[in-house]
DNA sequence: GCTGGTGGTGCATTTTTTGCATCATGCGCT
DNA sequence: AGCGCATGATGCAAAAAATGCACCACCAGC
């Protein structure tokens, strides 16, 4: 898109902090990407960013008109998209902003599944936590975001929600891996593996272990869970998962374990020392949707309900 | 804003309905604009108006990308005048569109009380009929509609309503001038003057004739008032009118005449004939409008509060 | 006071846009 | 059928705009 390079500029510099690293990013001079901005904020009639002996920062200007150029080129994908559906081809980009959880099984499958059935639409996903992903979704970087943790932002737009319960994954022949559910007073002294603090699972642990004052072996801490469950091949201990990690797509659900990893088993903590989570699946309150990602967020609404019929809300 | 120039120029042939006949409007050659529109068409990667003999005209994919290109002026105006508030000047341009009846005594009071508050919000007002109006705040060349009829398009938002009791306006010495309100079978054989069949006020006295069966002699019909008002002079008749378009804003209210034309005065219509029109100020819904156009709407709508109170609402 | 980073500016060069002349097409009128 | 008159599209040269280079002024840290 011709006539939006100067606003894409713009927003680099932003990002940037700096004229010229904007520049080299942008394979331009830095004279030409500057000469752009000074054109810019002489039409604007007002500076957009400060210049400090160190680059350059948005002033509040700058800010309410970056927002407005994101916007810009949200809506110009939403346009794209719906004009490209005129033609029976769905085309576009969707970017979406997840937690750990959901890319693991959930994602992929969904993803490929969309995109079988629409191959002409291309996929972002970034790994983040709560509030990056909220400010991802702000600044339109993202437009769809699966998060396990509560939604703090108010410019935020709950689409659906899916309650988790968290399973403790184990190797098969742990002694736990017998029992329906797992108290947390089981828990002590065992060796456990835990997700790092950011994440929602671990805010939901620690607040279990404190309040019946558990103090478990604690042997190593991951933001990784491909890393965990491996590491449960070599040193047996206990890691947990909301079934969403877990879960095949063609399964109906449940907490067995089998089918991602043989020599694992999954057991649910039980409802008295941890009450479920939600996964809230979101975007942008206030914002139309580009038409490839609408639709994803409708089938994936619509494939957990298939699954999770009694977790998923709104 | 130069980067929107390519966008502004589609605007105008979509209008124009010819490539050439815009390009005169906006003083450039046919080829230029030409060009310009194919070379955008070609980074959208599909057609945007269709070619026919007597000029263009938008396909389904034009008018999905020309909407875009209206929200985005909006949107932009909206910006620059929030970015021009914060350094304490409120500028900005506000579009109006308006009945006959509000603009007669309301808005030019209105408007020259805020333009004593803010010199450097220019306003530009267009007087058009209900299905018009809605266009306009649609198409995005109106900001806020004042409208004394049904709102018929969803698109439209009420921000704010006023109940107005039809008056009749005679000339002070009127056989009828001495009641305190006008029974409609009192105007048969009466001399009348009646707006256009577009405006709301003759909506609601063609109803009311044909429900009393009354005939009255209708010598004339205009879509001015100010015409009506000064041929009630040289001739002597009855014409009908909301109080909006009556009352001084100085004034508290009420149906007296005197300060608007000291020869002619005015008696409401007996509300067992006619029920009281509503007065709607409208914004197209879901937009955010420019920082002046919606301080300029809350003023009005706080200013009419003030005057007529018990007929507000919203 | 030097060094290494920043943004800003004058001038020659390159790229893009514009305008003129012209073509091809289709409608309406004779 | 033929003519006139409008339309949009295109080749090519001129005008305008954007770019890149070399350089300046400035500030922070050493």
């Amino acid at each position: 898109m011709r006539f939006m390079t100067s606003l894409r500029f713009i927003d680099v510099v932003a990002r940037e902090g700096s004229i010229r690293k904007a520049a080299d990013k942008l394979a331009i001079t830095s004279t030409a990407l500057n000469r752009r901005i000074l054109q810019i904020e002489e039409e604007i009639g007002q500076p957009l960013f400060e210049r400090l002996p160190g680059g350059v920062r948005l002033n509040t200007a700058g800010e309410i008109f970056l927002q407005h150029i994101r916007s810009q080129f949200a809506d110009l994908a939403r346009v794209q998209s719906q004009i490209a559906d005129l033609s029976g081809i769905r085309r576009g980009h969707v970017q979406i902003a997840s937690g750990a959880d959901a890319l693991r099984r959930f994602l992929p499958e969904a993803i490929a599944t969309y995109r079988g059935a629409h191959p002409a639409v291309s996929f972002d996903l970034t790994r983040c936590y709560g509030e990056e992903a909220e400010a991802r979704l702000f600044s339109l970087d993202a437009d769809i975001a699966l998060l396990f943790a509560p939604i703090r932002a108010a410019h935020v737009h709950v689409a659906a929600t899916l309650r988790q319960q968290i399973q403790c994954v184990m190797p098969a022949g742990h002694r736990l891996a017998g029992k329906d559910a797992i108290r947390i007073r089981d828990l002590s002294d065992e060796r456990v593996v835990l997700p790092t603090a950011q994440s929602g699972v671990r805010q939901l642990m620690d607040t279990a272990f404190l309040r019946r004052s558990v103090e478990p072996d604690v042997i190593l801490e991951s933001d990784s869970f491909e890393f965990m469950q491996n590491f449960l091949h070599f040193e047996p201990a206990i890691f947990f998962q909301i079934p969403i990690a877990i879960d095949a797509g063609r399964a109906g659900g449940g907490a067995d374990a089998t089918d991602f990893d043989e020599r694992l088993v999954s057991r649910p903590v039980d409802m008295a020392d941890v009450a479920p989570g939600t996964l809230h699946i979101c975007h942008l309150k206030g914002r139309v949707l580009p038409v490839a990602a609408a639709k994803f967020l409708d089938d994936i609404i619509t494939g957990l309900r298939g699954r999770y019929s009694d977790e998923v809300d709104q």
